[in-house]
DNA sequence: GCGGTTTGTTCGTGATGACGACAAACATCG
DNA sequence: CGATGTTTGTCGTCATCACGAACAAACCGC
């Protein structure tokens, strides 16, 4: 495999040399993100994992769980012989990370605890007039306050990662465009920073990338180098996840998937191309096929899946032609990047069982021999908190790069 | 940005822990880096680049020194007062990557060395009917041998970097299938350091892939951590270049390109799908276009770039057409990946200051406004050299990595 | 030739992990 | 129940590496 940080000239930052203090960091890092990922960990099993000797894994432990990311409990013993290894864990409730999905025509907020755990959530519904900038702010201020008043005292809050429908500029945390809000060249993440009081870092991601990400993480793609996820509502998003991490392009635009041209003479889309593969896969183009109005939303898709299921021709028909278009653009996807899985999510996911068959056939057709030898399609495995959990990620990827570069600054006072 | 390790369970490797001569090498590829790919340096100015300290530079430069891949000269005074700072540059003569490029007409051999410089080269001319893997490869071992005879005596072969029209399994070093030389599943790297009797490593990658590295390290891209670079030829290929780093995708066939479904009604490709983008652009396709066989190669090009330098309608309306697929497929890959450049080389490139315009106008329509604000399409820079420059610079990722790591053990030995 | 400036060099210091010795905690067996 | 073996945490020592300060060297301008 090729490997090599970036040329040159690209900054300080790429040439850096490193010190004894980036190798204690980086192994901090290490450990932590073992438990964060991997969950409850013995001691020794950490040892064998990284290679590191007892005593510096010993003494990274001791160091995570004097800034109190961490505890050790005394071991339980497993009838193996031997000293018992105390197991160390991430603690949840005290460190956590407020995940924020703006959807259409509702807000969700909730608190993730390190480790992944959902603490506690709360769901504003909103009409479909309610969706301004400010109002989405108030919104969110709001149920962030209902969501913090349940966390225990003693708990921190390392950041906010917010999914937003819509495209979203990641180098300023900027919503560039978002047609379903009416939002266009909205500094979302300074407005909302700014409004809690930039008590934390407030990261954006676009909600299709978020659920990648928590798809990646923590779901059907977990542990997966090179994946590559689908999100299909209204609009389709993608996220590309290449050695492990999320591509995001030059300014975090990279997964826009759903306007991929794939049919040049097809219907326009409204992002002022013409058939772009979301006109063909979208929700609105499989309700129309099925002759409903586009704008049915998820309830007319229940119907179409229920038809299909009964094996009403018109829904069988309509997923067919879902499927094969889906099989093209994934096939151009899957020459393109070659990756080892392909994440079906939102309506994809709840469509594939209903078409696998025919979206493998396509892919077989479509797609190289030696792209596609490896591959697996699957539906995510994440339900509706996708999103959040990715948004949460997000926000804990500041923790888990430098865990005590962001620590609690009462705990290093006393903590030694 | 996002950026961590990979999660877990996937390998030892991921989540090893760092000691201390980890810093060491890390530190010494960061300034064996400094000077492959910028040339001379003074040690003043590595101190300034990389932030470690006069002394940290003057020891790591003194190791690579004495281990042979740096020399240091005596600064010349530049007028400035102060000390001068004595200049480092990489000794290229004595250490040497193999580059070669195989085509389905030629095989090209080049002496790279260190820093990127054609040292000396050979190509041998060959006759369509004698591309076996056998043939290729003895004609190979031909012309390395007389590469090798105006190396200097004690010049060290770092690695060989092998570029051939095909499609390139890098996991294991195989091809894949490469239908112009008839070739299919042939463990062809580990043939060809057999035959080389593992002398050095040998490292295959696809043509498309190592001329858009070359791109990128040394070309029109040098210094973009997000670039894409598309060949065009016979066929289509590609090089995705995410966070500075090629997107080798799982089994390193990522960048296919050209089999890339733009036209799903349009016409069969020999990969057996129907509407590659390869068969839209490819040089087969401009030349049906102007009523030209399909296979007249690169004098029959040649022939219609004159011809609509000569404003012969004909050849005018073919590159619009050709344009507009090119755009169309673009514009996919634009959404998709979000890259700060595209670099077109090949067909491509020579077709560029023709069609630029239209290319533009095509992007500016289809790709997203935000994907494309900071982008710029430019031919590619380096010449006929690309894929050599990238084969070669495959072979030296090994000592940029870890510079001590692969040095002759000879110097090892009276070295300290 | 003298001061000012920039830079290489040397030496001591601090941070970090490896390694070895020892003690603690567990299982098994007699 | 105690002896033994095994696994593991802890502590002290050592090696590696970069930092920082002091000094020397090499250049400029006057």
């Amino acid at each position: 495999m090729i490997s090599s940080r970036s040329a040159l000239a690209s900054g300080p930052t790429d040439s850096a040399g490193l010190r004894s203090e980036t190798v204690r960091s980086a192994n901090l890092a290490t450990v932590l993100r073992v438990l964060h990922f991997d969950g409850p960990t013995s001691r020794s099993e950490m040892v064998a994992r990284t290679g590191l000797t007892r005593s510096a894994i010993g003494a990274l432990v001791g160091e995570l769980v004097r800034s109190g990311l961490v505890v050790e409990r005394r071991a339980i013993s497993d009838g193996s012989p031997g000293r018992p290894s105390p197991v160390a864990s991430v603690m949840s409730e005290q460190n956590v990370a407020l995940a924020v999905e703006v959807l259409v025509d509702s807000i969700g907020v909730a608190a993730v605890g390190l480790g992944g755990v959902v603490l506690h959530s709360f769901r504003i519904d909103r009409p479909r007039d309610r969706v301004s900038v400010e109002r989405t702010i108030d919104d969110i201020i709001d149920a962030v306050g209902r969501v913090r008043e349940q966390l225990v005292p003693s708990c921190r809050v390392i950041g906010m990662g917010v999914g937003v429908v819509g495209i979203v500029r990641r180098s300023d945390n900027s919503v560039s465009i978002a047609p379903n809000l009416g939002w266009r060249d909205v500094p979302f993440g300074a407005k909302l920073a700014a409004s809690l009081g930039h008590e934390f870092p407030v990261l954006l991601a676009n909600d299709a990338d978020a659920a990648a990400l928590a798809e990646v993480r923590r779901g059907a793609a977990m542990g997966i180098d090179d994946a590559l996820c689908i999100w299909g509502e209204v609009g389709v998003g993608g996220g590309l996840i290449s050695r492990g991490e999320p591509v995001t392009g030059a300014s975090g635009f990279a997964g826009e998937v759903g306007h991929m041209p794939v049919n040049p003479d097809g219907r326009a889309c409204q992002c002022g191309s013409i058939g772009c593969w979301e006109t063909e896969i979208g929700e609105g183009s499989l309700l129309r096929r099925t002759g409903r109005p586009p704008d049915g939303g998820r309830a007319a898709v229940d119907a179409v899946l229920r038809d299909a299921s009964a094996a009403v021709p018109g829904a069988l028909e309509a997923l067919a032609v879902e499927a094969r278009w889906l099989g093209i653009g994934l096939s151009g996807l899957i020459n393109v990047l070659n990756p080892s899985m392909v994440v079906l999510g939102g309506l994809f996911g709840r469509l594939h069982p209903l078409i696998a068959r025919q979206l493998d056939d396509e892919i077989a057709h479509r797609a190289l021999p030696s792209a596609r030898a490896q591959l697996r399609v699957v539906p995510s495995s994440i339900g509706a908190d996708a999103v959040l959990l990715g948004a949460a990620e997000l926000a804990f990827e500041t923790v888990l790069n430098d865990p005590l570069g962001t620590r609690d600054l009462r705990l290093v006072a006393d903590g030694r």
